[in-house]
RNA sequence: GUGGCUAUAGUUCAGUUGGUUAGAACGCUGGUUUGUGGUACCAGAGGUCGCCGGUUCGAAUCCGGUUAGCCACCCCA
């Protein structure tokens, strides 16, 4: 071992990887299981997938951008091997690979970390966890809706009061496109258009013409029916004289009002499922339906849930036709949102219930204290030292336990516990036996 | 990957035109005669000023490189 005065080694992440401390280990924790929780109330089941897989699989699928972003390396072994980028690339080799086993539709989530070599920036990482559910093998609209109802529940079931899903569906772009003789161009003019809250109708006018060589006129007449606005019905009228003959736009129009109608019969607030002909969502592999969630009290952060329908997931892999339709929450970036809406509690700890230690003779029985505690389904700490006991109140108090348990000479006498509430101050000597009933009252 | 900004204690930051032992606040540890936290008072620990090199009698300060972070672009969660 190295002695005091040598060098020693700096202890430091890598770019773009963070160590996460307990406060926010706990609120990423407790989105998780929310989000585990609804995705399971819908049928969807776990997997999951290793980070490793071989190069090949990863690559060539998200366009050379994406390529380049891959952290690849030869293994002991010498094979080609990558880390993945994303859980929907190992998801269509999964389903390639599992889904005769499986059958269709098959739902599935997969909580999991992935790897970008990209340069980091607020709120993006080379190591981040995502969180997606997916249905595959089924291309009924029904499954669009209910994506769009996990989106929903998933928000309320985090606590979120105020949000929007903006929704919308490639085929109405599209027959937009093919009625304005612009089909070649969609990727260009899909990307451009995915900027228009950020930079602006001249700007995005603009890159059309210059980016993606269209007409001012054709780049205006797209732009005009993407700027559409009022309620769901009133824009979805409006689109339909502008769509009509083509069959791909009109397709389109009947999901969205399906989806819509659906929205009204399960009594969602009106002002949660906005229609937004602007969104195109950057990925080229989206079909049908498109989802971007935003927060109400903090619509700059961005989307935070985003998805959308594929046509065919695994066609790289096999042959068999897998369409499919999902989204992915950020966690990452939903966390950083909660952080600053306030929902993250400071010095939180998870056990509420802290057992001082007054008296180091009597450890046994702090320790059996707790026991009795935790079997009753109470979380439970016993401080380890006996120091004095307002170092240990001070523990409690900084940690945010919400109640203290002490017992010295005069309570093991009497068989009580000095129960103190640490919000109010309030304290009261409980009799041994009333003990698991008396705190489990006071944490109601 | 491109452009710009930044780097001093655990954290947020001061630090004069280069000049002795680099400061504050908060946090942390201990204490204010050892059975009670949030407030107050006292004390302590903690920094080779991101790292390497250069200019200089002398560098936290000036210059170059490097690493890391922030902002914009690109792309995305």
């Amino acid at each position: 071992m190295s002695n005091s005065k040598s060098r020693k080694i700096k202890p430091q992440t890598l770019r773009g990887f963070r160590d996460i401390l307990p406060d926010q280990m706990m609120a990423r924790e407790f989105l998780i299981d929310t989000a585990r929780q609804v995705y399971r109330s819908y049928g969807f089941a776990p997997i999951d997938t290793p980070a490793l897989e071989y190069a090949e699989v990863l690559l060539g699928k998200g366009g050379e951008e994406s390529d380049k972003q891959v952290f690849r390396f030869l293994d002991q072994g010498d094979r080609d091997v990558a880390m993945r980028f994303d859980l929907t690339v190992p998801l269509a080799r999964f389903a390639a690979q599992h889904i005769q086993t499986l059958g269709t539709p098959f739902r599935r989530y997969h909580v999991g970390p992935v790897w970008r070599g990209e340069r980091p920036a607020r709120g993006r990482f080379r190591e981040f966890v995502q969180c997606d559910f997916d249905t595959i093998g089924s291309t009924s609209n029904a499954t669009d809706i209910e994506t769009l109802l996990v989106i929903n529940d998933l928000f309320e079931s985090i606590g979120i009061e105020r949000f929007t899903i903006r929704v919308n569906n490639r085929c109405v772009l599209n027959g937009l496109l093919q009625k304005n003789d612009l089909q070649n161009h969609s990727v260009g003019i899909l990307r451009a258009l995915d900027k228009l809250e950020k930079i602006g109708r001249d700007a995005v006018v603009s890159e059309m013409v210059e980016r993606v060589g269209v007409s001012e006129d054709q780049a205006n007449s797209v732009l005009e029916m993407a700027c559409l606005t009022g309620s769901p019905n009133e824009v979805l009228s409006s689109l339909e004289p502008l769509l009509a003959g083509n069959e791909t736009g009109e397709h389109g129009l009947s999901c969205l009002r399906e989806l819509f109608g659906t929205v009204d019969a399960c009594g969602l607030p009106a002002d949660r499922v906005a229609l937004d002909v602007s969104i195109a969502r950057g990925l080229d592999y989206y079909t049908g339906t498109i989802y971007e969630t935003f927060l109400g009290d903090l619509p700059q952060i961005g989307s935070v849930c985003s998805g959308g329908r594929y046509d065919n997931l695994a066609e790289l892999f096999t042959s068999q036709q897998l369409p499919g339709v999902g989204a992915s929450l950020g966690v990452d970036r939903m966390l950083a949102a909660m952080e600053e809406l306030g929902m993250v509690e400071q010095a939180s700890t998870p056990a509420p219930v802290l057992v001082t230690m007054f008296d180091g003779g009597k450890a046994a029985e702090y320790q059996a204290v707790a026991r009795r505690l935790r079997l009753a389904g109470i979380g439970t700490e016993v401080f380890p030292e006996a120091k004095g006991i307002g170092k240990q109140m001070k523990y409690a108090n900084r940690k945010g336990f919400r109640v203290a348990i002490i017992a010295g000479a005069d309570e093991f006498e009497n068989g009580t516990w000095q129960v103190k509430g640490l919000a109010d101050g309030s304290q009261e000597q409980v009799a041994d036996g009333d003990l698991q009933s008396f705190v489990s009252d006071l944490l109601q």
